[in-house]
DNA sequence: CTGAAAGCGCTTACAG
DNA sequence: CTGAAAGCGCTTACAG
């Protein structure tokens, strides 16, 4: 490769001049600058990143861990989080915990030696002891979607209980009364507050979410699965759940193979219902009522603040509200968002 | 943040001696190892990436550049692509296309700037200079899905030309006789290729593919919606396609939008069938006919094949190939995918 | 078995 | 306005 010294020995000056032309600086004479600039042009010649890192301390980079990349969810998180931050000046590197923990840690680590400026995370697990260090030792850090408890860094997420409530009220309203729940782990933040919030609304309906009703999922469609075959094999009819909320696409995806499987239909057998909306929800048989998060918003408002902390100023915590979308697979016909 | 000199000193031996118990070198004697490992532990210590590539020369890392991020295809092979290099011993960092050339050029620019050791790429274009001067300067690269002419570097991708054939022979079969597909853009080869396969498989029915019935896309949603609504919107319905094969899912989803939104069914009113297999597709209404390509196995082969250039060995370019995986959006009940 | 030293490719305070 | 030199945090050939 060639370096800033064969550039330097091409246009006929020391090393430092060619950095200062490359970094802008303002005291360089016009012909000397123009002579740096054609030999860096005739040379293909490239900065070496690593190098200026090392040397600036600063790698204008954010490190991003998303759960998993296979998630429409997350997938368009990652593209508004790389947006603006490529606006912003800066690029990012993503890596994929496929909501294991572990494999979370080890992204954490391999974004750390790199020196990233900054680490936006969306945490698979429950406690990070990794991560907990790291925010203590000064790392800028900031949580969208999920956080963690006891780790003091800000968090970016949405606000899904008001339309948790509107959904739990749409189904009392069509009639369901055995509600149940495919819950994702509850050492995430999104596990354990999406069931919180459909149990309190249960309840303001006089009605209750027993334990045979809450499905234990991962946020992946293999849960889903098999969530809904357990609610399905229930012995007693009566027992069954006559309406599940998915948690996640993913596990709404589950439930659909798990239910279609079996020959029976959305809502005629059973209602669905899921968090998290996407472009297909429309297009199934029958169209998802979902809740939808303002997913772009919530990208975009984490590498902001993300930024903030990187460059020294303080950064709030965002919370952005979710809505419920009605369409058709909790039975009646479609109607509009509210 | 704490360097190789704060371990060494607290160790009591010189920064020689903590990098050969780092890498792992035989000629440390075990007790100077212990204390060594000892104090890397007190202080968390972890080695400066930057550091280490600037010296060796290498990173461990492949950079990898896709043409969407939101397309399920893409990131599912992003997936693949990340197991496969960390299972190898590489990292990787993704690039987001978004079917941009010039954001595809500002990705391989920054990749190449943080020395990566090896580049994949799926061109959003045709020609890139950029990528083209790369190759010739010696980066191990590899293509994957599409390709650029004259870039001379191994090529993993599907050959999708039989399956093509056999969605045609389906559509005829089932009675349609006005095929009409929404292409990518003709400057990427399976832009080009998806085509010229289409119209090959209807000539071989004695038909032929009229210029206004290849609808210009880009792979992405939008552009599906156009092209359908171009093809419904052809004043003699005697001229109006009885059937849309759209070469990419986003491309499929918006002519379901188009479709949907003017009240008209598939596959009454028209029928539909897509390149690129979902697990959505089972789901939506009616059940999605595609043409399925391993992607996991694409992705796994073209890391491999990059790790061979960047390992010095040759590496032969390899060709899978797709199948029709029929369902009931061109008519008829579901089949078996054959 | 271990250390001193050179050097990877940059940036930047210090002189001139 | 420009250059020589130090130094970022590592690795590794060379001595001992």
């Amino acid at each position: 490769m060639t370096s800033i010294k064969d550039v330097a020995s091409r246009a006929g000056v020391s090393v430092a001049t060619v950095s200062r032309v490359l970094n802008d600086h303002p005291s360089v004479r016009q012909d000397t600058r123009d002579r740096v600039l054609a030999a860096v042009a005739e040379l293909g010649y490239r900065p070496n990143a690593l190098a200026r890192s090392l040397r600036t301390d600063q790698t204008r980079t954010l490190g991003l861990v998303i759960s998993d990349v296979l998630n429409p969810f997350f997938t368009e998180l990652a593209r508004s989080v790389e947006d603006e931050a490529r606006a912003l000046g800066y690029s990012v590197i993503i890596g994929n915990a496929d909501e294991q923990p572990d494999l979370q840690d080890h992204h954490v680590r391999t974004l750390l030696d790199r020196r990233i400026d900054g680490l936006l995370v969306s945490p698979a697990g429950g406690g990070s002891p990794l991560m907990l260090e790291a925010a203590q030792a000064g790392v800028p850090m900031v949580f969208v979607d999920r956080w963690i408890q006891g780790v003091d860094v800000p968090v970016v997420r949405t606000d899904g209980r008001e339309a948790v409530r509107d959904l739990v009220a749409h189904l009392y309203r069509l009639g369901h009364r055995r509600l149940a729940i495919i819950t994702g782990p509850a050492a995430t933040t999104t596990g354990s507050e999406r069931v919180e919030a459909f149990r309190d609304a249960i309840r303001e309906h006089g009605l209750t979410l027993p334990p045979e009703h809450i499905g234990q999922g991962d946020f992946q469609a293999d849960s889903g699965r098999r969530a809904t075959a357990h609610f399905l094999d229930m012995p007693d009819p009566r027992d069954r759940p006559d309406s599940i909320f998915a948690a996640d696409n993913l596990m709404a995806l589950g439930a659909m193979d798990e239910i279609r499987a079996r020959g029976l239909k959305v809502p005629d057998d059973i209602a669905l219902a899921a968090f998290d909306d996407i472009p297909w929800f429309v297009h199934t048989d029958p169209p998802i009522t979902a809740i939808a998060q303002p997913t772009g918003e919530l990208g975009r408002a984490a590498v902001r603040a993300l930024i903030d902390r990187v460059e020294g100023r303080p950064a709030p915590s965002v919370t952005v509200s979710a809505r419920l979308v009605v369409r058709r697979s909790c039975g009646e016909s479609e109607g509009k968002p509210r």
